[in-house]
DNA sequence: TGACGAATTGACTATTTAATAAATAATCAA
DNA sequence: TTGATTATTTATTAAATAGTCAATTCGTCA
């Protein structure tokens, strides 16, 4: 019967009354929260239990001390963060296919930008509570903060430097500036929105977040960069 | 004898043993560089008390509490922050006298997003730790965060918003774009650097805070206003 | 000089919070 | 079914930290 019945709780996905996978999870989604909120010291253990309907002896059980779990929040964060930009940018025949025929032409450098901002909107507005978390890692010289940077904006950062690079000296892009520093504008443009919300919100009261204003900032930063780049 | 002496301790300046004022002083710079490294959670009013070679108990006797201390410290900033930015765009002809007839070709226009850029760079270079402490106020929805925003970017950001909305009714910066978006661009473009050292330094290993760099991003964003502004 | 008030000190308390340990209940495999 | 393993709960401990209090020292002024 144990074994029938653990069938048909499996068939019929009957969740069982105790699963520690579930419950380590619901541990590490409270934590994860509560840790962005409050950053590492304000957090609580007792509110991410709470959160997490779990007991807080649970948390030393699962993952020893809170640098622990601490630990496990990033370290499932930066696994669950893949480089998505590589993807976006392996769509722009530019960007991807730097080995055969690039079309040299403005269009596609639009293009390329475009697919820039787009990625680096998208990781910004999907990550920035992870960005708060991490930035305790980052204070104290961690490996996560690197470990992260390397995974995800540094790719996206390499590739595009690199193209805008080649373009350059095609004569594609104006000569005279320094690639780097241009996407490093765009970095910054992308992602002050949202680590400054807050201070932003008081020069322009305004929807910082509404996909109003993210839409004009996109259309911004991409034609921004484009006055700065085409000769 | 005592009058004199006293007289001789302010001519000479000779500090004297006990100083409430000045104890006073070391406490909150203590506490501003604590509360800046490890925010207000982690901040420890031992380590606060060590720092400033003073009682922990001093703290309670002047502050009250914790909280006391960082409204304390905060209070300080924000009267100490006027907006100096002001004095910088006073002296730009194009802002200043925007009564007088402005001389309205790009050179002036160009002066006047330096004079911005400038005012930005020098902000946050200074304040780069105050911004991390009023982050704990900022997420509280305190006041003290839109206080400071309100002394120091708002008039600026207004004033190059309102300058630049002028110049663009008469043709000097080209028409159809949000000249709001323009300044929260450049305000992006200088504060990433402060903000963000850490992840940036992961992209690009060079050093963010040295003169070079900065001088080269001065440029870079002086340029990159002037390309999207000029029609 | 002496008294008063402010500054300072050191010992102490209260509270919060992380961490542990032991007991109980559910699950799974043989 | 049974025994082992794992999950969960309850109670308790230990450590860190904010906050209090009374005693003491020092500067100032009558």
């Amino acid at each position: 019967m144990t074994a029938a019945l653990s069938l048909v709780k499996r068939a019929r996905r009957v969740k069982p009354k105790r699963d520690g996978e579930a419950t380590k999870k619901r541990l590490l989604d409270a934590a994860e929260q509560e840790f962005a909120r409050k950053g590492f010291a304000g957090a609580r253990l007792g509110a991410i239990a709470v959160a997490a309907s779990a007991q807080q002896a649970l948390v030393h059980h699962y993952f020893g001390d809170k640098e622990g779990l601490y630990q496990a929040v990033l370290t499932r964060a930066v696994e669950a963060t893949t480089s998505e930009g590589w993807d976006i940018l392996q769509r722009v025949p530019i960007g991807g296919a730097r080995g055969r025929k690039a079309r040299l032409d403005l269009p596609a450098l639009r293009a390329l930008v475009d697919a820039f901002v787009v990625a680096m909107l998208r990781f910004f507005a999907t990550h920035a509570p992870l960005l708060s978390i991490v930035r305790h890692d980052a204070r104290a010289g961690g490996a996560f903060t690197r470990e992260l940077v390397t995974r995800t904006s540094k790719p996206v950062f390499d590739v595009v430097v690199g193209t805008l690079g080649d373009l350059q000296r095609r004569g594609v892009v104006r000569r005279g500036i320094d690639v780097r520093h241009v996407c490093v504008s765009v970095f910054a443009m992308c992602a002050y929105p949202y680590y400054d919300e807050e201070f932003l919100t008081v020069l322009w009261p305004v929807d910082v977040r509404g996909a109003d204003f993210m839409d004009a900032r996109r259309r911004e930063i991409v034609d921004t960069a484009m006055a700065r780049l085409a000769p």
